[in-house]
DNA sequence: GATGAATGAGTATTCATTCAT
DNA sequence: AATGAATGAATACTCATTCAT
């Protein structure tokens, strides 16, 4: 049954509806009643697709950093070594969000203003991105591209810091400037950095 | 008359008094009776020193940030290059936070839950912090140290991306591991990252 | 849509409440809560027919005093000359606050306590009252029952100033007389007021 | 003690200062700080002039109407009959207040929103202005000037709501006009009126 | 499934008054 | 007499959630 909502066409919609409420007016005054009415749907329908308001978060969060992190997930595939995945994650991450300047306004900043505990379910979603990232950095160690004393939770902060920064300041910047043009020396800095053990080593 | 009240032992106590009762109840229970009774005194006693609650918070953040940043930029003056200057950045960053859980708590989970209005005022704190870092990536450049084509922003990002989210994964993590210990190796990548250009350069 | 709120039911089972409140307890002891539970709805309830606390008084001003004016503009169109309708506005003004004691309190005693940015609204409603008054006046200088050189300012004054004092002070002796027996005397001097300089002139 | 007290400069002093702020800020803005700080004295030295900030303006309003009435009662006795002190009464009521903005904006407006136990110690004092009104009336009839059937009261509250309502209409004007111009037309009413059964009498 | 009117808990702030100095 | 820092009671309004229709 839960499936079954989820795949209905008013569980999207209503996510949907959060997502431009929150992009327009912020996270404290994204009142349920205004998603409703965004949405086309009366105020109690919201409640037989989502448990309470902060179930709506959740979900929207999920759903849209779901795709997000699936969409990097699938290219890994197609990549040959750690140092292609790590372009590609920078690459992706970037992209992503440039081309979505609702969702990165939601995401970047106004979510973060939710409760303690919404964080913590936003958390468990960001794991799977967690695992990504260090599953890389452990790719990268294996086929000695990376510094083999490189702390791999280190280096996800690093990378995952990096990126969120930089959309960040990208996102309060109004989105004035193009960030797809620091992936390229952002992903560079990082190879640097997580190669860089190695290279003291052989001297 | 405002540097009195500034002065005053009350103001400091009940800047005290929020930073506790914010750690130990949360951003979102943290109601001026609660931080007036954690003061011992009167609610009303609140207003003789802040305008409103949101005075109390930013200038928690003022203080206790400003504190931060001037520790750093003291020691700057003992460093001889970008190099070492760097370093104390990562150092203090880290052995700060370190030093002041319940602080630690407020300003990297807490706060962030704050409305915009107030998030406004605190980057506004954070400029400091920013421009600090700034000039170091831009001292560097310099002194020949870092990439000449390392962007000053993006390397900023980079610094403070990293340094933040080490510290909220530490805080996240309940403090359970010394985050003083990877203040060595995020300087070591942090450098290589900054002076990586220059390596292909050399080519 | 204001029109259906101020036609249902609660709208005025809300005001009247307001009324027996503010009657019953004084104007500063009229706390929404209080009035909420005098209606027998929630406190959200009110704030779902009125936009807040002031909107209540003054709405339970409009609609009474509306009433009131409504139905002594009524009697004029039945009255053939200026002497008629004065009489008309006396004897209706007492025989109605007569009929509602407790209006009465509410409009000579409580309301007049409220914050100036109130009493202007109130003014506003008033200004009907004003005008009917004044335009009795100068119909009956026309009709040559009153002095030529009556001011119809001034001659409201005395009329208005002349009622509103009569039932002040029958509401502040706890209404212990039938108010109604002044009607006639009192209209009787106010008639010689109004003609009082057409008489010296005929000399 | 009391008289003492109420001898005192500062007794004035604090008094005069409530007229003041009363006039420029407000009834409600009126705060014991505000008046203290006008008066140029701490805030608890009102307190050793005034049992509490209801003292302040029963205070207030007992010495400034106080003063009104006896100037009143002083030309009095110049009189030869009612007629003359009928006019003494409108023409010095009038006059009073045409010389004293401030005080007219307190009295005529502001105080008027004084809670309900402020407002019977007020009408204590304003009984003596009433006796004077009745006194001349009752002496009017005596003298064979005034309808024998005027009823006292009635006739007092017709000369009070009348001037009380003229002043007020002024000073809502922003005492645009001259008010003074208006007692000799609302004098010749008033007496008109007084007379008016006497005249039906004659027939 | 859909509606939307009704609910009611929860909180920052002001200001008259006190009293130690 | 004079001060003024400290007190603490008191209240309008919002909005997530429910449930009768």
């Amino acid at each position: 049954m839960a499936s079954d909502k989820k795949n209905s066409q008013k569980y999207q919609l209503i996510i949907d509806a959060a997502v431009t409420v929150i992009a327009n007016h912020g996270y404290h005054a994204a009142q349920v009643s205004k998603i409703a009415k965004e949405a086309g749907v009366a105020d109690g329908t919201i409640y037989l697709y989502f448990k309470n308001k902060e179930d709506i978060l959740v979900s929207l969060f999920r759903t849209k950093m779901g795709g997000f992190i699936s969409a990097i997930e699938e290219r890994m595939e197609t990549c040959h070594n750690a140092e292609e995945k790590l372009w590609q994650i920078v690459q992706m991450h970037v992209t992503q969000f440039s081309a979505q300047p609702k969702l990165s306004i939601v995401m970047q900043l106004e979510m973060r203003q939710s409760a303690r505990e919404l964080r913590l379910q936003i958390n468990e979603v960001l794991k799977m991105y967690v695992h990504l990232m260090e599953d890389v950095i452990r790719s990268g160690k294996e086929e000695g591209i990376f510094n083999q004393n490189l702390d791999e939770k280190l280096g996800r902060q690093m990378l995952f810091g990096t990126l969120d920064e930089m959309v960040t300041n990208w996102v309060m910047n109004d989105r004035k400037y193009d960030l797809r043009n620091l992936s390229t020396p952002a992903f560079e800095m990082l190879l640097a950095a997580f190669k860089s053990g190695s290279l003291r080593k052989d001297v």
